[in-house]
DNA sequence: TCTGGGGTCCTAGGACCC
DNA sequence: TCTGGGGTCCTAGGACCC
């Protein structure tokens, strides 16, 4: 059996375990830059508030109905992630961080083990360790492990935060339960061309033939269906090296001058090198990318992406910045106003096994260096080194206006309690 | 005025090899 | 008039996830 754990309404209830007072109310919290809304309590669900609604648009709501409003804060969630990751992972030997709030654990061997009061109990813990709410769904395969987790969802009180599907009976009846559109895995798209089939609920998916799902969803599709019939397809994934990594941001205000984006680029390269260093990569090519804010119809739309394969693999903060300055001084035009900008680097090399090329130019200085660097930034907090193309003024500000503070990550910021 | 950020996998088609 | 067969690798684009 596989169990999907899954915390309720995750940066929400983050949030809320610092802030009692907001027990029963109304929370959500935005992307970066308080740009929409990207976590939701239940109160605030129930408002009608969607998932990605704009915050300037539901401003006046918010009001109305004294909505607590937050601006993102990662180092908390991140954290929190990690605590309740720690605990869950007590409970199998074997488990899959699949997303910063999901987690699958494979509970083979667990024949005679009471399933019911073991997910109730990984529910008490959490909650009681952490202050978070989390659902678990167990089933024989990870897909209905997924839609057993959404039963607990939609009723949280008759399944006591924990349901199983372990007959067949109990598999039809939940696949004849779920939408098509709500079926890990599929998509819009999917769904469009599954409902001109016919096709509404997770049982009529499965009653297609393997031909059909294979032509016109894929191997992917095809390994979803048997995973739903109660065969186990998907199995738990290593965690491996990421393949590519990105840094990107939207700007609070637009810009118009090379300068002002060759510093972003510069500071995003950076940030990538340092990811890069982090799990002993380096790179072998790397995208910079500008555009221009896709919702003004009113000003002039421009957008680019340049791919730069680098002459030999590296992770210097020096020379993938500089090569990233290098690709945006081709992308970038002036006379329009650029609202987004990333850098993506991709085509990694265990940073111990670089291939050296005929006519390196790589400089082998730059490895003592950048450890020095990444020491000092780890004991005198991020960012205190920095290159002298980034900002050294700290001029850039994300907007962030409704910021809790890192309770769990900054001494200055925990919590004092008055007994 | 204001609309997020970071990932994965698969396929078709083109370029190349013998 | 007739013009082979069998491969690999790479990439862009499209689908999906949180």
């Amino acid at each position: 059996m596989f169990a999907l754990i899954d915390c309720n309404n995750f940066y929400a209830s983050c949030e809320r375990v610092f802030r009692p007072d907001l027990n029963g109310k109304p929370i959500v919290v935005l992307s970066n830059n308080d740009g929409c809304v990207i976590a939701r309590s239940n109160e605030a669900k129930n408002l009608g508030i969607p998932m990605g609604a704009p915050a300037f648009e539901y401003e006046k709501l918010f009001n109305h109905h004294k909505v607590h409003v937050f601006s993102a804060n990662f180092a908390l969630y991140g954290d929190m992630s990690n605590r309740v990751m720690t605990i869950l992972s007590d409970y199998s030997p074997q488990m899959e961080i699949y997303s910063i709030d999901e987690s699958f654990l494979k509970l083979k061997g667990f024949d005679l083990f009471n399933l019911q009061s073991y997910g109730e109990e990984m529910r008490k813990k959490v909650t009681k360790w952490t202050g978070i709410p989390i659902s678990v769904g167990i089933a024989p395969t990870k897909s209905l492990s997924k839609l057993a987790n959404r039963i607990v969802k939609k009723y949280p009180e008759q399944t006591k935060g924990c349901y199983i599907i372990d007959s067949y009976e109990k598999r039809i009846k939940a696949l004849k339960w779920l939408k098509i559109e709500n079926v890990w895995g599929i998509g819009r798209q999917h769904t469009k061309r599954l409902q001109a089939q016919n096709v509404f609920t997770a049982y009529d998916f499965t009653q297609l033939s393997d031909d059909w799902v294979k032509n016109n969803l894929t191997i992917v599709g095809l390994r979803l269906k048997h995973d739903l019939q109660g065969i186990p397809t998907l199995d738990l994934t290593e965690a491996q090296m990421k393949k590519n990594i990105a840094t990107t941001r939207s700007f609070e205000t637009n810009y118009t001058k090379f300068e002002e984006l060759a510093e972003r680029v510069s500071t995003f390269a950076s940030s990538c090198a340092e990811k890069l260093r982090k799990q002993k990569s380096c790179c072998n090519s790397l995208m910079v990318f500008i555009h221009t804010n896709g919702h003004r119809k009113d000003l002039p739309q421009y957008s680019r992406n340049i791919v730069v394969k680098l002459p030999f693999a590296t992770n210097s903060t020096i020379e993938l910045s500089g090569f990233a300055l290098k690709a945006l001084k081709k992308i970038f035009k002036d006379g329009y106003a650029y609202k987004k900008a990333g850098v993506i680097v991709q085509d990694f090399t265990p940073e111990n096994r670089i291939q050296q090329t005929l006519f390196d130019n790589r400089n082998e200085r730059h490895i003592p260096l950048m450890q020095t660097i990444d020491k000092l930034n780890l004991q005198f907090g991020q960012q205190k080194i920095r290159l002298a193309s980034q900002d050294t003024k700290r001029v850039w500000k994300m907007k962030q206006q409704k910021l809790s503070p890192h309770y769990t990550t900054n001494l200055n910021d925990i919590i004092t309690i008055n007994v």
